[in-house]
DNA sequence: AAATGTATGTTGGAAATCCAACATGGAGGG
DNA sequence: CCCTCCATGTTGGATTTCCAACATACATTT
């Protein structure tokens, strides 16, 4: 565990939380370490939803399977990050998803109710524990909201200029690289790879926007590059 | 305000608390009642996020509308429901969405830090509201995901299916109402209308379903009804 | 009854997507 | 260098959606 404390600290969950106090805490949270392989679950679903996992090493994902039997990947947890939070705090009663490795790693697996409830002496940073999960929450849910606001576009183009535009926000210049290959994004933005690329060579020919691979450079904007 | 006492016990943001501790905890809140239109906004996108918002009476809608004018409707809230409290605790300068009346009602606005913030004497129930609000948006989360997930699907079938089978399965009967009309439905699962109309008359001709405006029975799932 | 308004269903042509297949071009291995 | 692999770009025809317009049904108002 002691190896761990510096993903710890990184932890959105125990932002705010001096290293010395993590030790007492994790006393008090009574969690215990997970490790996992490639392609083993951590959370089956169906099963409970009653833990919160953080990644300690390694990557998991969150998979979901649909009314056809089709899986999605929903998301990928890095170290530091959480998984299983909204579940448990919703308090429902069977998990929709499942939580496997990506690589082998090691996951610290805490009951929710061991963060909310506040304990008796010690530990006083319950509270802001349960503000940095409010927090984390709110953070998913802008998250997922951005993400329903650029798929709902209608058309391929739309959703494209929709999505860099955002990147292009949150790089803070209108040249940037995306996390995605053609694919990828094709995936994310609920597209056909192919009608992707097209208008991705058609905006380039209209002058919007330059290219090469994950680098984009949006034309137009008024300004040289930086926004 | 008094009126709506009832309203505000069964709202989740006030779960647990006695109906008399919460007259004192309003005043410590120190909301104002909002009414509102068919069609009037409550919160108006590019404005400020700071506050939360109950329904009391009527019902309002979280809409995002995109330069074309086509807009998507994220959810709906019923009165005890609550609205902007992502965006509140995320603490964004501007509200990505705009909440309006379905109906004319009236909606309780709070300001977000007056719930966060302990205060200082007799409301001893800040924990439990904040253990409300992170219930709700952890609820709200699964929420938008499952909407994701009907949203991400290609076609309006699939779109249509995937709903329609998500509403039988919360009712538990493949019998129920939906809460939109036609142009409400189109607009949530981000179709046409027109299209939308057609796909329903294919399904109900192919056996797959009846309805009869927004009552609608799923059929051949192997059983008479009940789920 | 007539007029009006609203919700839903239907239809036909324009436009966009989807799908499969192939073309291109760079990276890396033999 | 040649070859393979893989990501990306391109293309054409089948399919689907989009859009506008009109039809139908029902409720309300005058």
């Amino acid at each position: 565990m002691r190896d761990f404390i510096e993903v710890l600290q990184k932890c959105a969950l125990f932002d705010g939380i001096a290293p010395r106090d993590l030790n007492a805490m994790l006393g008090c949270l009574g969690g215990r370490v997970a490790a996992f392989e490639r392609g083993e679950s951590i959370f089956s679903a169906h099963g409970p939803a009653e833990d919160v996992g953080v990644v300690l090493s390694g990557a998991v994902q969150i998979v979901m399977d649909d009314f056809d039997g089709n899986r999605t990947i929903q998301d990928r947890v890095e170290p530091g990050g959480l998984f299983g939070e909204a579940f448990a705090c919703a308090g429902v009663e069977r998990l929709p998803v499942t939580v496997e490795g990506v690589t082998p790693g090691r996951a610290l697996i805490i009951r929710l109710i061991r963060i909310t409830a506040t304990c008796s002496s010690a530990c006083a940073f319950h509270n802001r524990m349960v503000m940095n999960l409010l927090r984390v929450m709110a953070a998913r849910n802008l998250q997922l909201s951005r993400k329903l606001e650029i798929t709902s576009r209608r058309t391929t183009r739309e959703k494209l200029m929709a999505y860099l535009m955002s990147q292009a926000q949150e790089a803070r210049s209108s040249r940037f690289t995306i996390p995605f290959d053609r694919q990828a994004l094709a995936d994310y933005l609920c597209v056909e790879r192919s009608a992707l690329s097209a208008e991705i060579g058609r905006l380039r020919r209209e002058g919007v926007l330059e290219s090469e691979r994950s680098r984009f450079t949006l034309l137009g904007l008024e300004n040289g590059g930086e926004l």
